[in-house]
DNA sequence: TACTTTGTCGCAAACGGTTTCGTGTTGATA
DNA sequence: TATCAACACGAAACCGTTTGCGACAAAGTA
């Protein structure tokens, strides 16, 4: 097992100073050709490369972003986690990921971990806990450090610092009025706890869409299901209960799981009902019928997430630009067969 | 925006060396109770944290660990990954995930990036060019630096390493067993390129479980698909051409394509064609019929080979254990309802 | 009084680089 | 021959911590 070698071997080897070595390896103008050439093909030779954490410490800069994402086995957070890994790692950068899964705790922790130098910044959506509780300080704490942090998709007000986010009320709004387009009368909102951001947004949506068509919004129409639990029975109950011709689900699980509770009461799909989900993973693309769904463009998301980030992070060296951009994500519907076309 | 403070401005400020500090915080028998009472309470009023990059530069150790995985939009590998983060974080560790995207290159560059000092050590499944071009130069490379590293589900022999497998062919044994007892006659395999270690070592158990049997193995029941492509016509082709009376895949997304293909062909699932897929994913719990599948453990997995590699980081110290163990996870076969039961 | 012990603390090297500045050698110029 | 610029390289500081060891004072011992 051969260790690693380092400037000092090198120098020691060859009879010169370590910081010839140094420059040399750098194509320096310093150092003289054949020199240059002579510590050059040793370091080859013997496969030198630099100490990267010794470049970090001399540089204070680690060319790590921290990502903190509630949930990884969930098809949007891991395809923003993809977009912000290829748009870092072209740009020479590593990701170290810290899974919150929705606990407020190994929230503050993870970020405590990496905010020791580790990392140069954070790209990070908040947890279910953390959005629950408003408490942000573990955010506040790490801008005030001046580390450069972005927000996506799960974002607050509270935290001043740069945001993606999708333009949820918009694309809700338009799958609703898609909906209505249809013909249909009575369009059930399948959400989750109003204190996630987005399901907010996503009803407001739904709420403006009958608004503008002078359609009433009746309360009943709009069914709460838990997450990690089996809802089937739930839903069942909804349909037996609520008169459907139409449902809007704010992810593609509770719009698969309608699905299915629906065609095994006799439902036909899309003649009786229509759905539309939310998130274009492979629940949608598979499901029977193919599902129509709201495209979330993840890996975009995470590009620009990386790109704002990286960019705050190298501009850093000139002056604090205190200017906070939000960034919004087009999300598209994507029409399938669970809507008639 | 406060900077973060170090040793040497705490020192400054209370006027004593930059060690007396550092022990100091250390809570050592070398400083008296005063003086540390006194930098300690400075400190945490400051709200000091040791400088990650600085200790581990000291330390040779960084307390990260580089995982390399094919894909992260992936049931299996996703849930891999979860395995490993929160055992790594459970031991002070940090994960650094780098996404080869099945390619060769990505891997190989993902690996420089990190073997330069950035981890402790590896854990990696091959991507699928590495496994089709069978160069490993990059993994012994590591291994040669005495980086500990830890393959799993994806592996080679021609590696020197600790390894983490499933018990693949004895699983898929035990599902074509399951099928020829409900009286299938005519058993499909749908699997992959065979350059996947994975897909070989399941049809050697679609074999095996024939020649117990003494059925008769049909070439032509051996369907082979693309990823990333759309397979319904072949697949539909396949259907029309051979008479099937049970499917085993590989994977859950070509048996949910599969199941799907049959139901439109009018099959009844499970009366006149069974299924068993591979992952216990969404798709599988949510596919109408349920799939009836391989649960491969994936955070299990991950946990394992966490744990392994962990034990390596840190028994190096000690000597060198040259001795690779290889971990079997047994799969369970999951019946739903895409079989009999 | 002289010497040793004990308790506190600082010095300095080390980790592996980068970079500024200085120094010695060469050859050209006046 | 004295002066000087150009060239090639080395010394040393620095990034923030850790840690062995030496220093020094107070206290104990002979």
């Amino acid at each position: 097992m051969k260790k690693k070698i380092t400037l000092k071997h090198i120098a020691r080897e060859l009879d010169v100073s370590i910081s010839t070595v140094s420059k040399a390896l750098k194509n320096s103008e310093e150092i003289s050709a054949d020199t240059k050439e002579k510590i050059q093909a040793f370091a080859k030779l013997y496969n030198y490369k630099p100490n990267n954490i010794a470049v970090s410490l001399k540089n204070k800069s680690t060319k790590n972003i921290g990502v903190v994402i509630p949930d990884i086995v969930h098809h949007f957070f891991t395809t923003v986690f993809r977009g912000i890994e290829i748009y870092a790692n072209a740009k020479g950068y590593n990701v170290i990921a810290c899974i919150s899964d929705e606990s407020f705790a190994k929230e503050v922790l993870s970020m405590e971990m990496l905010s020791n130098g580790s990392v140069d910044g954070f790209i990070m959506s908040l947890s279910a806990e953390t959005e629950q509780k408003n408490d942000f300080n573990h955010l506040k704490e790490v801008a005030a450090q001046g580390i450069p942090l972005v927000l996506f998709d799960r974002v607050t007000d509270e935290v001043k610092c740069d945001k993606v986010i999708l333009n949820d009320k918009e694309i809700a709004y338009k799958a609703v009025i898609k909906l209505i387009d249809e013909g249909r009368q009575r369009i059930a909102l399948v959400t989750t706890e109003s204190y996630f951001n987005v399901s907010e947004k996503r009803s407001a949506g739904y709420s403006a869409a009958h608004l503008d068509r002078k359609m009433p919004i009746d309360e009943d129409l709009c069914l709460i299901l838990h997450h990690k639990e089996v809802n089937l029975e739930a839903i069942k109950d909804f349909f037996e209960k609520q008169q459907v011709d139409a449902v809007l689900c704010v992810n593609e699980l509770f719009a698969v799981q309608c699905m299915g509770v629906a065609q095994k009461m006799g439902f036909q799909i899309p003649k009786d009902i229509s759905f539309i989900g939310f998130t274009d993973g492979i629940l949608s693309q598979n499901s029977q019928p193919a599902l129509t769904t709201v495209a979330q463009h993840g890996e975009k998301m995470g590009a620009v997430a990386a790109e704002l980030l990286i960019n705050k992070i190298e501009d850093e060296a000139e002056e604090e630009s205190i200017d906070c951009r939000t960034e919004i994500i087009e999300a598209t519907l994507i029409e399938r067969d669970s809507t008639i076309n």
